[in-house]
DNA sequence: CTGCAGACGGGACAATTTGCCACACCCCCT
DNA sequence: AGGGGGTGTGGCAAATTGTCCCGTCTGCAG
């Protein structure tokens, strides 16, 4: 897929989440910086020669992401920025596209979901018509998902900002054994 | 607010929809253009002399208002273009905006919603950090709003779409009250 | 070491909410 | 007039939720 691939920036705040997506990328030849705050990438990025591409996570402690786009177009121009977030909206995203980033993803997201997002060279492609009106059941799993996921798993505290009872979300979460697959080199994951 | 105004263009082919915004557009005293299809604005676009805002619809008929964006902006570098629809997703916020959006709104909108999109000078400002945990009912609840006005109304369609049953809907629908307020002059708005 | 707090999984049961069927009307169209 | 579809409503069984309650585990003071 991409032979020559390149060097690349994580800036993502969850420890776990950033190591794999870095042995990930890695694994495909990548050359990977990391930082876990908007300060260590403020600090890294004079010290980087080349940059092709960059994954920002928009939700760095007190810190916002978005603030870094500027500052990386700044020093490597061509770097593709992928912005990655748990909870994304649309005025975040027009907000990051209109500061430069390249695309704009939601997690959780594949590594391919993510290599696709950077590669995708067509700034003029996408018909993107895709109007289509989710179920109502669909975007409730999805955001369940997403709210579990920012809250690290933790079922009690993700029942608490969804405003449902806990045992509520644990029969749910039972009846769909969904595998979360995070940036697991191929789908199959055991259970981050 | 904008005592100069200027020169807009409204392509959206719900006819109801589209008078009402011309008419609560022209008494803020702009002048007003209005398309109700590609090819009416493809055809329309050549004969104007000027142009300050569009406003487009993403969902016009078969055709996409997303390959309006670089059209007008051809003609008219300079116009702001503000893209609303009915249903938006991340990716076509994104889409929109890589082709020079200057925002993207989601209806239901009020006439403020869409002039404060097209004012907004700022693109760099925005913090936005609103990563904030939507409540699953929230969430839910606006979903079913958009889905709705995607319908016209219909709730027996919009029920289908949603996935749930059509008896369903009604009595959630019974239970909050909600004012579908459109372009509505004034917000007049409970809580969106 | 010993509580204590908080999370997780589950059982039991009542309170709601859903899914479904039925019936009445309406409106539009052939 | 006879479909076909949409909107209200009533009623009822079935599914889902909200609660309470336990028993375990784990991490963190004391």
């Amino acid at each position: 897929m991409n032979p020559p691939a390149g060097a690349i920036l994580i800036v993502e705040d969850d420890d776990a989440l950033r190591t794999q997506l870095l042995r990930a990328l890695e694994r495909r030849d990548w050359h990977c910086h990391a930082a876990s705050s908007v300060d260590d990438c403020l600090a890294l990025l004079p010290t980087l020669e080349t940059l092709d591409a960059a994954i920002l996570d928009l939700n760095l402690g007190h810190d916002n992401g978005l603030t870094l786009i500027t500052p990386v177009l700044a020093r490597f121009p061509a770097c593709r920025v992928l912005v990655l977030t748990g909870y994304g909206s649309i005025p975040s995203a027009v907000a990051a596209t209109r500061r430069g980033a390249h695309n704009y993803l939601t997690k959780p997201a594949s590594l391919a979901d993510i290599l696709a997002a950077l590669g995708d060279n067509t700034p003029e492609h996408t018909p993107t018509l895709p109007d289509a009106p989710p179920s109502l059941e669909r975007l409730e799993w999805e955001h369940i998902q997403r709210v579990l996921d920012d809250h690290d798993g933790n079922i009690s505290a993700a029942a608490r900002t969804l405003g449902i009872h806990r045992r509520t979300l644990q029969r749910r979460l039972k009846k769909r054994p969904s595998a979360s697959d995070y940036d697991r080199d191929r789908p199959a994951d055991p259970a981050r």
